[in-house]
RNA sequence: UGGGGCGUAGCCAAGCGGUAAGGCAGUGGGUUUUGGUCCCUCGAUCCCAGGUUCGAAUCCUGGCGCCCCAGCCA
């Protein structure tokens, strides 16, 4: 994992080939989100490409959010945005920057380009100049307000933002061409007027402007050298330079289009992401089964995790569609080398070790994390009764099983080597212990003899251990694309969330805070999750750690092991 | 039958006329007190068909397929 991004792609290109020609000295970007919903994982990619190639040039890259339509805006949002940006990492030296703060400048270059001829007020209503758009194959006709004097232009512009007339009365439209094969330049709608309270200009404004007409100008407007947005967008860029260059500036930004992010097993529409939150489908906008980058905070996802893995994905102009499980792979890098291990028991068997003192008990020091030697150690209490995964005990083992079963001996991590003697069921033939001598020689986990044991389990002392909840999550959707054969919600996955509420583990667990990730040995990576309170922890699972055993177990039919899902 | 894009290995993605990078996934093997990590191992002639060229994934022509556009959303 690296967050220096040597790898190439066009827009970089085209940002290199422009310092170098001095076409511009700075590379200015910005993102500009619109407030009306929680960044995504889709967001990242462009956060990580706007931030990280104004970063990498020596420029800046601005956060502007682009507020032109106040009956979907909200503070609310601003804020989640703002948070959000910071948590992956990056900063704004000025700003944060609003559309709507060139409200007023946007409204005297709209009247230049009325008294340009370049665009005219249309008494039209909105059903109308549908009808007379056209269609894909045939023009449009031409509005009989087309050809006004600017005078009128001018005074009708004037009381549209005075107040005069009603919504949807009149707009104010481009003066282009209704014949143009490009939609968008069949005298597209520059303002319109809606009488609705702006969440930061207050009543002040009547009339917004669209986003074809306040997108660009924005960008001229903070000196934006290239202006990175995605596909769909590719037929706005005529318009977006038609604007610019009528509209009195010398800054001329640049736009540039690029496929936006598709990941498998997940939706990454803010209308679908909108409907999972409204209908209770998952818990909110921070639910870790989410995209959001809220949902994937609280997940446990390390931004540096998210910022390596837009960097791996690319950035091109082909329709596409990454596999969470890379996504997943990046999480398990950053966090194998910086997690601290701790022994963690999801479905707890007890375990007597009947040739060890009752009442004795002994310390083991630890090590935090084998990767990062830095980490350090730590105690781990040992005594005659404990707790093992109860998937790690088996009576009747397949081949090639070598964790623990009848007869078998096997390591306790960091303790001892211990052979299975017997077991004990209930009443209804349920294992609810088993029985096992301990070698004694073998403190720390080594035989002196150099014998050899095959499976290392973890375990918890049973005295000490404290227990706590943990959230099994997996991919909100089983399908690996959502709604790709009929309705969307009846690809959700009715195993994307399972709790388990007697997991046990070693003390040391407690001394951990809220979004703080640990592996639990053997099974993954879990974050603390903020509903946690103390002598009631609750953790999220990240992600499961890679299982070969279990994936070689699927494969050959075989039941695999509870509470163990790598899933990919 | 309009306009704008895209098509390189299961999934991403380099390549910009000189004889197919890399990552993820997968395979086989080694190391290992996490069946984790780590280390080796194995995969494509580039949507198709013609053409230009000593030579083409890269240029030309013609097909085929997929995506986007008819909001006073962004």
């Amino acid at each position: 994992m690296s967050d220096v991004d040597d790898r190439n792609h066009f827009i970089r290109d085209i940002v290199r080939a422009d310092l170098a020609s001095g076409r511009v000295t700075q590379v200015v970007t910005r993102f500009p989100p619109e407030p009306n919903g929680y960044l995504h994982l889709g967001h990242a990619k462009s956060i990580t490409l706007n931030f990280g190639l104004a970063q990498e040039t020596g420029g800046r890259c601005n956060l502007r959010f682009d507020d032109t339509n106040p009956e979907k805006e909200d503070v609310e949002y601003i804020e989640a945005i703002e948070r959000d940006v910071r948590w992956m990492g990056y900063a704004w030296s000025e700003g944060p920057f609003f559309a709507s703060d060139y409200f007023d400048r946007l409204y005297d270059w709209a009247r230049h380009l009325v008294e340009a001829g370049h665009a005219y007020v249309d008494d039209q209503d909105a059903e109308t100049i549908r009808e007379t758009r056209g269609t894909l194959t045939e023009p449009g006709r031409e509005s009989p307000w087309r050809n006004r004097p600017v005078a009128e232009n001018l005074d009708l512009f004037a009381r549209m933002k005075a107040g005069e007339f009603p919504d949807g009365a009149r707009v104010l439209r481009a003066r282009i061409d209704m014949a143009s094969g490009n939609m968008n330049l069949r005298d597209p709608i520059l303002y319109r007027i809606r009488h609705v309270r702006h969440p930061r200009t207050g009543d002040r404004w009547c009339i917004y402007p669209t986003y074809d007409y306040a997108h660009g100008q924005s960008d001229a407007i903070e000196g934006i050298t290239h202006s990175l947005c995605t596909l769909e967008f590719a037929d706005h860029r005529p318009l977006y330079d038609w604007l610019v260059e009528r509209v009195p500036t010398r800054a001329r930004p640049r736009q540039y289009e690029f496929a936006r992010l598709a990941i498998t097993h997940a939706v990454l529409s803010k209308r679908r992401l909108i409907e999972l939150v409204r209908e209770g489908h998952v818990a909110g906008w921070d639910d870790p089964r989410m995209p959001t980058l809220a949902g994937q905070r609280r997940r446990g996802v390390p931004p540096a995790a998210l910022r390596d893995f837009c960097r791996r994905v690319g950035v091109a102009r082909a329709d596409s569609r990454v596999e969470a499980g890379l996504l997943d792979h990046c999480i398990r890098e950053y966090l194998n080398r910086h997690a601290p291990r701790r022994m963690v028991v999801l479905d707890p068997l007890k375990m007597v070790i009947t040739t060890y003192p009752e009442g004795r008990s002994e310390t083991f020091e630890t090590v935090n994390n084998p990767e990062d030697p830095q980490a350090g150690t730590r105690p781990v209490t040992f005594e005659r009764e404990i707790w093992i995964e109860r998937g790690d005990f088996m009576e009747d083992p397949p081949k090639k099983f070598f964790r623990l079963s009848p007869g078998r001996e096997v390591r306790l991590r960091s303790a001892y080597l211990v052979t299975c003697e017997e077991v004990i069921r209930d009443e209804g033939g349920e294992v609810v212990e088993v029985r096992c001598s301990h070698d004694p020689e073998s403190r720390g986990g080594d035989a002196p003899d150099g014998r050899r044991v095959k499976g290392t389990l973890h375990w918890v002392a049973a005295s000490t251990a404290i227990g706590l909840e943990v959230r099994l999550y997996d991919h909100l959707f089983a399908a690996a694309v959502p709604g790709s054969e009929g309705d969307v919600f009846d690809d959700l996955s009715p195993d994307s969330l399972q709790i388990l509420s007697g997991a046990k583990a070693e003390p040391a667990l407690a001394d951990t805070k809220d979004g703080e990730t640990v592996q639990f040995e053997r099974q993954g990576y879990f974050c603390r999750d903020p509903d946690s309170r103390p002598g009631a922890l609750v953790f999220n699972r990240t992600v499961g750690l890679r299982d070969s055993w279990a994936q070689a177990q699927r494969k050959t039919g075989t039941t695999g092991t509870a509470g163990r899902k790598a899933e990919s």
